[in-house]
RNA sequence: GGUUCCUUGGUCUAGUUGGUUAGGACGCCUGCCUGUCACGCAGGAGAUCGCGGGUUCGAUUCCCGCAGGGACCGCCA
């Protein structure tokens, strides 16, 4: 085997004359009788290679070549005839003329063809995920990952931080994410918990003195799957003593900036926008707001609130909300049957309705016009009605509103393109709500972890009114995804019994739970903070993709499951007896 | 836990009043071909129509159940 002096897609009008040796895979083979083609191709690209009668052993190996075999190759590189140039490849103005060939291995027939236009099924992909990976997009997105990765290490070090491994084995904590459990042998029907983040770790390290914490931590939540959500993820994972918030943030957007020049040559604009939870929630419908365009929910509670409209007069009467959107200059692309399609969606966030009007030769029309002549001019002044906007209407309690309109304004936009989709806009959203009530289990739940610091001028409420006390944490929104999220976190013993309290926990068993840190807030814990960051979901926004299955190497699927492992499995009943586990016929699925 | 859609050669798919030789594209195999790059030409192989049951003279097609997959809601401190 000839050593490779040369990666395929480098190999440029530079190389002319040049003998090269080349490794890669067979993309293609043209077979024309006396002459082959084959592309072949490495990471780096694909070139053509040329086989003729000059070179008759290479030759009759080369007509025995097949898709996806692993060949070695000597050759020399000579431009082609103006004619054969091929503008789409950019190895496609040279060919190298092959006199050595070299088969490493067969290939058998792969199930799809290694191509970015691939039109396998996700589940068919999944199965040969080490096909799947040889794809060049694939090949791009996970080393856009990894460049990331490397840019944050070297951001990091240079700013003071240290990278410090937490443990995988931990307790477990019943708030939050299901977790997933691992028996202990040692201790029958005792378990350990894959962590849900390093949440409690880090901050004992600040406890510890290392003021500036951070790791590329692996983190499990045992919940269901979404686009841009796995069993199993990577957090960016950063804490810092005697900082605030605001500074806390600066050196958040300072490492974003790094990450986004280094990877896509853009100097971001600095400082982010701010925005307050509760004016995201009002403006957005969304904690989490895609910035790129506008489109922003109107409340028109106070032109409503005399109307004889019933809908939305009983709405309102019964405290609920009566919000808009604009669409402006498209009410001609959306036919009745559309937003019927609309209204149809929307009622999964409980939303019983969806109301909506055109505007066109300075008249409303649509169903409700009728219902609401009364506050047609009020309406199209606030609005800035003009010729063919369609508004929509939510009348319902706050959240169903916010959901409805939320979605509908991400989704309308993406229709029509009102953004540009190679833009990156962060904002943070800050001062959040410390609790949020949980309706399932009918009580208040931390809105973002126990450990949260209220505002300070909130602390009192912990006291006398908790659920009033808004939060110094923050989330770090990008294209209208959750990237990253973090707070400045409780460093004072009473105030954490307090938060503890709040959310009716015992002393008892909060001292069962978390008693490890209550007592080290004891012993001098410096005031600290910090965030962490969706690796995953930066990687796929980075990489343009919509799942972040496409940034990792080895996913799950939809159902938690790996098609190509066959992950989880059963296992031996001799592991179970040693673990003194025994599974219930009823679990059995 | 729920809603909804899907399952036909290796891959992607067509297929309705229930009777078809189950059609196509790509891929694969054989042969021919010295300028292809979606190579071309000629020929060929390859499908118990996801599994089980029911209705029927007859089911890929209709009904029920199950399994697998996708999207969404709940869930995700």
């Amino acid at each position: 085997m000839e050593k490779r002096t040369d990666y395929c897609g480098s190999i440029t009008e530079k190389y002319v004359g040049q003998r090269v040796s080349l490794d890669g895979w067979v993309q293609k083979r043209r077979d024309l009788g006396g002459l082959i083609f084959i592309d072949l191709r490495d990471y780096k690209g694909i070139v053509q290679l040329v086989f003729n009668t000059d070179h008759k052993e290479a030759l009759e190996i080369a007509e025995s070549l097949r898709s996806e075999y692993v060949i070695n190759i000597l050759g020399t590189v000579r431009l082609r005839d103006e004619s054969a140039i091929n503008d789409k490849m950019t190895t496609g103005k040279v060919e190298v003329v092959v006199d050595t060939v070299e088969l490493l291995n067969k290939s058998v027939t792969p199930p799809f063809e290694i191509t970015d236009n691939v039109d396998a099924s996700e589940e068919t992909k999944l199965k040969y995920r080490y096909l799947d990976l040889r794809r060049p997009e694939m090949q791009k997105a996970i080393r856009t990952r990894a460049q990331i990765k490397h840019s944050v290490h070297e951001y990091l070090h240079d700013n003071g931080f240290i990278d410090i491994e937490t443990p995988n084995l931990t307790p477990s904590t019943p708030e939050g994410a299901r977790d997933y459990l691992v028996p202990s042998r040692v201790y029958p029907g005792h378990f350990y918990a894959l962590p849900q983040s390093p949440q409690l770790f880090k901050q004992l390290l600040m406890v510890g003195g290392f003021d500036r914490y951070y790791q590329l931590a692996h983190c499990f939540r045992d919940e269901d799957l979404r686009g841009d959500r796995q069993p199993e993820f990577t957090q960016i994972d950063l804490e810092m003593s005697f900082m605030s918030a605001e500074e806390i943030q600066e050196v958040t957007e300072g490492l974003i900036a790094r990450v986004m020049k280094d990877e896509k040559g853009i100097d971001v604009k600095l400082p982010f926008p701010r925005i307050d939870w509760d004016d995201a929630m009002a403006r957005y419908g969304s904690d989490k707001p895609d910035i790129r365009f506008g489109m922003e929910l109107q409340d028109l509670n106070d032109i409503f609130a005399e109307s004889e409209f019933k809908v939305f007069k009983g709405t309102i009467d019964n405290g609920g909300h009566v919000k808009a959107i604009v669409v402006k200059n498209n009410a001609d692309k959306y036919s009745r049957k559309n937003i019927e399609a609309y209204q149809e969606y929307i009622k999964r966030f409980g939303a019983k309705g969806l109301a909506w009007l055109k505007f066109n030769d300075d008249k409303i029309t649509g169903p409700v016009a009728k219902f609401i002549t009364a506050q047609e001019s009020a309406l199209v002044e606030r609005l800035g009605l003009e010729n063919n906007d369609l508004v929509l209407f939510v009348a319902d309690k706050k959240k169903v509103v916010a959901d409805a309109l939320g979605y509908l304004r991400v989704a309308i936009a993406k229709e029509l393109k009102l953004y540009d989709p190679n833009e990156f806009a962060f904002t943070w959203v800050v001062n959040w709500p410390l609790f949020e009530y949980d309706e399932g289990i009918q009580r208040w739940t931390a809105a973002h972890h126990p450990f949260t610091m209220p505002n300070e001028e909130d602390i009192h409420y912990l006291d006398e009114d908790p659920h009033k006390a808004y939060a110094q944490s923050y989330d770090i929104v990008l294209n209208g995804y959750e990237l990253g999220g973090g707070s400045i976190r409780i460093h004072n013993a009473e105030i954490q019994e307090k938060m503890l309290k709040a959310l009716e926990f015992t002393k008892e068993k909060a001292y069962a739970q978390f008693g490890f840190l209550l007592d080290a807030l004891q012993y001098g814990c410096p005031p600290h903070g910090g965030l962490a960051i969706g690796l995953d979901r930066f990687a796929m926004l980075l990489s343009g993709k919509d799942n972040i299955r496409d940034v990792i190497a080895f996913p799950k699927n939809s159902n938690a499951t790996e098609p190509m492992t066959h992950a989880p499995r059963e296992v031996d009943p001799n592991q179970l007896v040693d673990l003194g586990i025994e599974v219930s016929k009823t679990s059995d699925k």
